[in-house]
DNA sequence: CGCGGGAGTGTAAACGATTACATTTTCTAT
DNA sequence: ATAGAAAATGTAATCGTTTACACTCCCGCG
């Protein structure tokens, strides 16, 4: 391997010189400047990031810690936390907690022991502040899910807003026994649980039913299952997750009930087969671009400023209306 | 920070012994092991991974350079690829090059120069394999895609017997007058239109059309808008890509044609909606876990011993018959 | 002519770990 | 008891950078 030192030497120079040459703008002659890029290019030298890491105590790099890879909610935020990146010369580790509170504590200390600049991550349930004990001082922001216990920079979503938006708008449409479906994994489906019954509470109605479950496809089309099995069938289906939206979606599919005169479905998330299937799902759609860049400048803020007060932003879900809760 | 400086001096020892007990496995006095352990309890000590790795001259990280990291087939493969490399205590960098040369280079640079032990990848379309020029010594696994110019470890799919087997299909369930819509970004399109090609020969048949383009939804879209307002319609349309096939899919809803009666319709790779549509779509799904397995597997024998020959793994797409391509 | 000072460069000490080699301690066999 | 081997530990070099500090020029000014 090509090191700072056989730059050195072929551009007769000492190393100090050629650094300067190449990290900070230090001032050095025209001609040796000259010299030393030549020695460089003539080497096919590349400078060993890991060297620069280990001595300036630093790296370009964030971590963005999510909770599944595949669902696609999590993939645009990490489009666009890699181009938000990217833009500020920083390279992005991506890391799969599986809902895992051991990976979730893993990943952290790895990416801490790689000496990350920062992290963005979605904590799972579980998730304390202080893992393993070991207090961390890189910096973090937290996105998608609410946690309690600490002072922290936060990008969510207004949930609550969100979900009493999204059942009035079932609500105006005309359906009145209504179920809601919501996940266990994280504090979102609670918050959107409130904004439901609220609306509800508004209306002076009451959820035929609610159930907490594990944010999974499966899990939606049993509970589905059992929704249609009871005496009093609800009318419409509010969904916190897109997965469950789907497990929903197949389940009322395969039990041949009609969408949206049977049952209005509504949900969170756009996804890439919502406006695919007939009727078109309507939901709640996240701002995936907007969450991921604000986090990133979240992080640079604390990065450059670490005792800054902690921020919280929070953004505003869009409703998109589609055949899926509209009677025709 | 707590170095391994402060551990030694807690526990009343060298850093080499603490090295020794904290690294290696050699041989330490029982009793001085404890002291250590307890001193590392203490202070809540974690090794610099940077230093190690400045020291050791190698990573435990691996590289995994992909195209789009939405596309549904990356990320399955993202997932299999993180899981195998975790069982071996290797984490994995996930690096997003949009189909762009440059971001290409900069990331087979970045991940070069953060010495990754290798590097998992999907070529672009010009990839080269002399970036910069700068022989790149890291081992790396070609998946996916093709590169003619040199010997790597691949693992690819046999896109020739794939689709080879999805047209004779078609084929088989009364389609005669096939479209054919290919990606252009990769050799990847090129090979499945050999197979598409192949089976209608045998058939004695001609394609109706065949278009090479980008593989994005949108041009999925206005192709399909295109041949239907030719004068000689296809009957089926398959597609090489499963963004085309929703392009594809989209296209047809908005015009009215039924799937499959008016128009059959198959595509590749299984994705979240495929099943939720209807009809559900007819596709061949590609191996995802064995693929990013596979590739982690050659990596890691590579690694192991750079001057084995290259190996090429070749593995089958398996055909999902569902209705968009059986005339009721 | 001498001297202050800035520009340009070199020397060497960090950063935090691992490990070859040197040294000390402990054990075993006579 | 003691030599000699084996086991345990310490010392210091090393990985490839950056940068504080020291040094050498050279210029301009009094």
């Amino acid at each position: 391997m090509v090191s700072i030192k056989d730059v050195a030497k072929t551009a007769g120079v000492s190393t100090a010189t050629v650094s300067r040459v190449l990290a900070n703008n230090a001032p050095v002659k025209p001609e040796t400047r000259v010299k030393v890029l030549q020695a460089v290019s003539k080497l096919n030298y590349r400078p060993n990031r890991i060297a620069r890491s280990l001595r300036a105590q630093k790296t370009t790099k964030i971590g963005l810690v999510v909770s599944d890879i595949r669902n696609p909610f999590f993939t645009a935020i990490g489009r666009a936390v890699e181009d938000a990146a990217y833009e500020q010369g920083y390279s992005v580790l991506m890391c799969n907690t599986d809902e895992n509170p051991e990976k979730e504590i893993l990943y952290l200390d790895l990416l801490q022991d790689e000496n990350v600049a920062g992290v963005i991550f979605s904590p799972t349930q579980q998730f304390s502040a202080t893992p393993n004990g070991h207090q961390s001082q890189t910096p973090y922001v937290i996105i998608d899910r609410k946690v309690e216990l600490q002072e922290a920079d936060m990008v969510l979503l207004d949930n609550i807003a969100a979900a009493y938006e999204l059942t009035k708008h079932l609500l105006e449409n005309g359906y009145t026994k209504l179920a809601g479906l919501f996940g266990d994994a994280s504090a979102t489906g609670r918050e959107r649980s409130r904004g439901f019954q609220k609306a509800l509470k508004e209306a002076q109605l009451e959820p035929i039913a609610m159930h907490f479950i594990s944010p999974r496809i499966k899990h939606g089309y049993d509970t589905t299952t059992k929704l249609l099995n009871e005496n009093t069938r609800p009318d419409a289906i509010f969904t916190s997750n897109s997965l469950l939206t789907a497990g929903v979606f197949r389940a009322l599919r395969d039990n041949q009930i009609s969408i949206p005169n049977e049952m209005g479905l509504v949900g969170f998330d756009e996804t890439n087969w919502g406006e695919l299937v007939e009727p078109p799902i309507t939901v709640i759609a996240q701002p995936t671009e907007e969450i991921g860049r604000t986090a990133v400048e979240l992080l640079f803020q604390r990065i450059h400023n670490p005792s800054r007060s902690p921020k919280t932003v929070i953004l505003k879900g869009a409703l998109h209306a589609k055949g899926s809760s509209q009677k025709k």
